[in-house]
RNA sequence: GGAGCAGUACUCAAGCGGCUGAAGAGGUGCCCCUGCUAAGGGCAUAGACCGGGAAACUGGUGCGAGGGUUCAAAUCCCUCCUGCUCCGCCA
């Protein structure tokens, strides 16, 4: 979400910038912002003098009222009801006018990097560097679940028995290999000197409005019966949700947290649940980190998060690229994405384990996350990147591990959390 | 989950329909006094958000949140949230 003021001094900037996500039919919307931005503090202005007659008014008739004189008190109290009447009008328009603008400027996009590159949807997407080698094995490499399968590692026909479609059981070396991953990513985070944090995973309506759109909320989001409670999609939504509404002390910052969460996703609408395999599923765990911090300090520190990623994926012996959100394909709120994509010599093409997001001020300035420091206070900057999330990277994690004879090297790195196993049979 | 009490500025706290945008105290800052210390005196100290104005300045909102009653709400009523105490129930 842009300041208005923003939009106020460079509408050509913004429409500009609508015109390189190839969005021109929001083109329109910063002429109506803009009217509408008008209209709205016309009408503040009346009610303000409106309301500040009535305050005159009623401060008087307390004075008349001691003083006994309690026509004269009378004539007045009429006088503020027929401000009242005129004042309940404009309040009307005040709180439409404000609501629309803001419905405006939630759609109207955050300005994008300078680096951010041009292009339609997600085929111009632009893969910025390669990691470890992508290799392709000389046997064939099975459908991920067939290779858990054949360790005895998944349990499907029970989880569609006991949750339905899109839950899965783990069992075994796999499940421990799953829980292997989350720690020493864990570690990995909290090496780089991250604090590790376990949020809630349930947050309040509000929260939820606060961090998604109502879209998102939809296809995503479960809602608990009978309360006022939703299961997180990620634990981004509680940890934002943590910034809500504070100033933040200048000295304090920046914060770079790392959480875990089991995450609950509908997954309703575009691709629906995979059939077979753990590629989406309703319910799968996440090491996230966040970072909130200054503004001149967001761009190094988007660097830095996706970086870590990267780091974590080569220390695993998986082959990544990372791979850069063209203007077409980045979100509305983003400054600058870029996904971190693994190697699979399956398909012999990458696929998407991680993403990392700049918002710029944008999620800020729509929570209240502030900044304060001697001269006053202003929106701090917020970004937020996947650090893993196992059943996905999992099949990364197999396919690039797999041995001809169907059992699975353990990488070194996860073996301490492994009982020193050193490979899956 | 039940019962009771509470939520006011950096902190504690008074106020319980108009004279309160908020007494008082502490803290903090500046100044004075004091040989040093302990102590004392004076002055200042609501941040935030949204408007208007070239500016000086000025209007509005704001006493946990949201509604309501009233000419007027920190103050009365309703809902919710949070904290504390007791009971119940549990890892």
């Amino acid at each position: 979400m842009l300041d208005i003021k923003f939009v106020r001094k460079n509408p050509d900037l913004v429409k500009e910038n609508i015109k390189k996500k190839f969005q021109d039919h929001k083109l329109g919307l910063v002429d109506e912002a803009l009217s509408l931005d008008v209209s709205l503090r016309e009408a503040k202005l009346e009610a303000d003098t409106l309301r500040a007659k009535r305050n005159n008014a009623s401060a008087s008739i307390g004075t008349l009222m001691r003083e006994k004189k309690i026509d004269e008190a009378n004539k007045m109290k009429s006088e503020v009801v027929e401000i009242n009447k005129k004042l309940e009008k404009l309040e009307q328009d005040e709180e439409s006018f404000n609501q629309k603008l803001k419905k405006i400027m939630m759609t109207i996009p955050n300005i994008i990097d300078d680096s951010v590159p041009i292009g339609k949807d997600d085929s111009e997407n632009v893969e910025v560097k390669r990691y470890l080698e992508p290799k392709v094995p000389s046997f064939d490499i099975p459908y991920h679940l067939d290779i858990i399968e054949k360790v005895n590692g998944i349990d499907l026909d029970s989880a569609r028995k006991v949750s339905g479609n899109g839950f899965y059981y783990l069992m075994g070396n796999i499940a421990r290999l799953h829980s292997a991953v989350i720690s020493y990513a864990r570690d990995f985070m909290i090496d780089k000197g991250f604090t590790y944090c376990i949020p809630p995973f349930m947050i309040r309506s509000e929260v939820v409005t606060g961090v998604m759109s109502f879209a998102e909320m939809d296809a995503m989001m479960y809602k608990i019966e009978g309360e006022d409670l939703y299961l997180i999609g990620t634990s981004e939504h509680s940890m934002i949700g943590k910034f809500i509404d504070t100033i933040n002390d200048k000295t304090k910052l920046p914060y770079t947290l790392t959480s875990y969460s089991p995450c609950f996703r509908k997954e309703k609408g575009a691709h629906g649940i995979e059939e077979r395999g753990i590629y989406r599923i309703h319910q799968f765990e996440k090491q996230e980190m966040i970072v909130v911090c200054e503004p001149e300090d967001s761009a190094s520190w988007f660097e830095k998060l996706y970086n870590h990623t990267v780091d974590l994926f080569v220390s695993m012996e998986i082959p990544v690229r990372s791979l850069e959100c063209c203007s077409g394909d980045l979100a509305d709120l983003k400054v600058k994405s870029i996904d971190v994509e693994a190697w699979s010599p399956r398909q012999k093409k990458y696929f998407e384990v991680g993403s990392c997001s700049n918002l710029g001020d944008a999620q800020a300035r729509r929570l209240g996350i502030r900044i304060k420091d001697d001269q006053g206070n202003y929106f701090a900057h917020t970004l937020n990147n996947t650090v893993v999330a196992p059943p996905r990277m999992l099949i990364a994690l197999l396919e690039n591990h797999l041995r001809e004879d169907g059992s699975i090297n353990v990488p070194k790195v996860l073996r301490p959390y492994m009982g020193n196993i050193e490979v899956i049979k």
